[in-house]
DNA sequence: TTTAATTATTGTAATTTGGACAATAATTTA
DNA sequence: TAAATTATTGTCCAAATTACAATAATTAAA
């Protein structure tokens, strides 16, 4: 086996790959790219790009996900790190996969720079990506849900100020399966939230209190180590 | 801004860092190195090196876990990316940490290759460590009682047949807390283990009955989406 | 102005789960 | 054969969860 000099492992890429859940008419979908660029010309895409030598990863996160979709201001979490020798063909690239949640309405979204088409495309209706996207996904997926149960990330997708029904119908999401709504409110009892004078407004019936995530206490709880969120 | 050319990009190295929990004594202990080389000569810090430009990222982690400290056959668990820029002071170095879960006595260490001493540190006695590497294991450690909740990865540190004590005992280890026996028992109820006919030996008293963790059972019901571990 | 419709919110009783603790079983050693 | 030790099972009570009913607040239609 040859030598390997210090300078010869200052050899590689990285790139980030934003997954984007979306949820929209009680779907999961995952916002896609069309690439415009080899490799893997016109096929559908994660977004995600090379990092600059000197850039941060989150920063670089933010960074991509506005060059190639428009989307800005979106909380971004880190998954995974992919680093397969073969995974790019261009040359070793590692990947670190970041994923957020957001609701479809709230955005718009716009293929931009080399991004030819831009797409939601549902879980279960994804086709063959470029790279190694698909695998991608569905461990990033998995750890979305997982974080899901244990962070309180949820909120991510909530606005500001929501009723207590909103929230449920998140939960019903994030475990896909219903809940009565009188048991709901017991078993949400622990976490921390802030119960508004304000109502809902412009609804056909009995308007719903609106309530806010508690941060602060969930701060405060975190450091003392009195609760841990669970869904 | 200058333009940035594509092979630009291809100059940083990336390395792997081996988080090995074990324990012992009723006690988290993880394993530390001391650097014999710069930079943090003489520092302790967390097993890990660059990963060789056509190396996949798990077989690196094996790879330098064994030239560092002699440990082998260990499965490690991908945890998180660490990229800030000035990370590393000799370049631009990504690392992905990956950790494992160790019963201490089971297992002899010894420094080899560049590490000068090696030495099993309790997570309250952690020194000032090399690099980031604080911050690297603060943040492994709460992936690990993560994992150890929601996936079956606890059974990595049981032998392959264990008594329901042994079993028990892991449990208050990743809790930090005593469970009663009887209660115990029916806690786990869902998780699928098999019952063996074999008897522990060698023990002063009553030998308890032997039980392993059927890996068949819980992948079929991973797939069918019919049970999610849960401790 | 009253009433029906709709959803929010609270309450209650039954069932299941979880925790404390006691009882019994199986094995080794004296 | 009895004492010691740990494994295993059972029981009772409290707490949490579930299903479902009752009440409250609001809008819209009569």
């Amino acid at each position: 086996m040859y030598k390997i000099e210090f300078h010869d492992f200052f050899s590689a890429a990285f790139s980030v790959d934003c997954i984007i859940f979306g949820y929209e008419a009680e779907q999961i979908k995952v916002l896609h790219i069309k690439r415009a660029m080899e490799p893997f010309e016109n096929y559908w895409a994660i977004p995600g790009d090379l990092v600059y030598p000197d850039e941060d990863l989150p920063v670089a996160a933010e960074r991509i996900l506005k060059e190639l979709t428009g989307l800005d201001n979106i909380q971004m979490h880190q998954s995974q790190s992919f680093g397969h020798p073969n995974r790019h063909p261009q040359g070793r690239v590692i990947t670190i996969s970041y994923f957020a949640l957001i609701r479809i309405e709230d955005f718009e979204v716009k293929a931009s720079s080399w991004a030819e088409d831009i797409q939601w495309i549902s879980l279960d209706e994804i086709p063959t990506l470029a790279f190694d996207h698909n695998h991608i996904l569905a461990s990033t997926y998995e750890m979305l849900k997982l974080k899901l149960q244990n962070e309180p990330i949820c909120f991510d997708l909530l606005p500001e100020r929501f009723t207590l029904n909103e929230f449920q119908q998140l939960y019903e999401f994030a475990f896909e399966q219903a809940f009565d709504k009188a048991n709901f409110r017991k078993k949400i009892k622990y976490i921390p939230l802030i119960a508004h004078d304000e109502k809902q407004q412009n609804v056909k019936h009995r308007p719903a209190k609106l309530f806010s995530f508690n941060r602060e206490q969930y701060q405060l709880s975190l450091e003392n180590n009195s609760y841990t969120f669970k869904m």
